[in-house]
DNA sequence: GTCTATAGGTGGATAGAC
DNA sequence: GTCTATCCACCTATAGAC
């Protein structure tokens, strides 16, 4: 606020826009190039909001799971009946889909091994808060006899998120959104109490 | 056999390196330098044996679900016992993970938009393999009640591929093949009939 | 904050000698 | 089949004017 008013402003769009050449082309397919062009400036402009390419992936990641604790706090906020919210987070990757893009870290951790440290570290802790959300909706949701399942709710909670993210990459090879709303569907409908 | 002896050997030992790499940093991460770096000879001389790198990766697609075939076959002969058949089959997945890669097609998956229309078709053929091998599996387990699921088959083998290739990347972005692991085997004793 | 200009490297691919 | 040499496009990044 103090000095140059709009640099926020522009580094978002920079992010928006990388953000979205990450979900349909992978961080190592997109370019300062691809980024200037569309948002009509030149690619040394880039480097003033974002020295490295390293740096910005890594605000990408960060920028990407505050928006996730969001949409999770959103959630937690909207409904006390945790299969309404494992459909709500599984309708989080179907709305990535309808958008004509994978989950960014979906993408990410196909490249994991050519990311720099700071990106991988920053990949693997997205994952965790996924994890753990999912684990505390689990157990609570057990505990008040609204979910059903055995084994550790952490370890659900990781096989909710593989297949999730899986379906999600998938799906988009198909071009079918649908395609993962089916999947999810029969993976959550697991979780319902016998009757 | 007629002519070049040797042609066919260089060729597969191109695709090996080939395959590892896009297992281990993605398709759009390696190049022909880093091959003919490992092979010991110049990038000219890939282009004989494979003279655009969209082709290349045609090839590595049709290979790699070749093998596949050979080990969903070796299953089938190995073993009647449908719960046995979909342990070795998400063994497949866990013996890349202990080679240090992640399976080429999921990672190709997250690629896709930026493949070429050969290798995105051979991309969805290779999970259409799977899918349709794992709904045999799956449709005549259950026939033979010992297998426990509802719904189609199709859909259930749909879940189990998507599951199981999003725990793989997962599992190799945390360098743990036990993850996988533990979500594979959380993911199959779903399907063991009730005793 | 954005520009021009440029550095220094790597990408896939080709021509032609051997 | 493999080599040298080369092309041209593109990459990330920096220097310095405006």
């Amino acid at each position: 606020m103090e000095k140059s008013t709009n640099n926020q402003s522009t580094s978002q769009r920079i992010l928006d826009i990388a953000e979205r050449l990450v979900q349909t082309r992978g961080y190592n397919s997109f370019s300062y190039g691809d980024i200037a062009a569309e948002l009509g400036v030149t690619k040394a402009s880039l480097h003033y909001h974002f020295p490295s390419k390293g740096g910005l992936g890594h605000r990408l990641i960060e920028r990407y799971e505050a928006t996730l604790l969001a949409a999770l706090a959103d959630i937690d906020q909207g409904t006390n009946d945790p299969i309404s919210k494992l459909r709500r987070y599984a309708d989080l990757y179907a709305t990535v889909l309808h958008n004509n893009r994978m989950c960014c870290c979906g993408v990410l951790s196909a490249e994991y091994g050519t990311l720099p440290p700071p990106m991988q570290e920053a990949l693997r802790h997205y994952f965790d808060v996924n994890e753990r959300w999912l684990a505390v909706v689990l157990d609570s949701g057990r505990e008040a006899g609204r979910l059903n399942f055995e084994r550790e709710p952490v370890e659900v909670a990781r096989l909710l998120v593989s297949s999730l993210e899986g379906a999600n990459m998938i799906a988009y090879s198909y071009g079918d959104p649908k395609r993962f709303e089916r999947t999810a569907e029969l993976l959550l409908e697991a979780f319902e109490p016998k009757t």
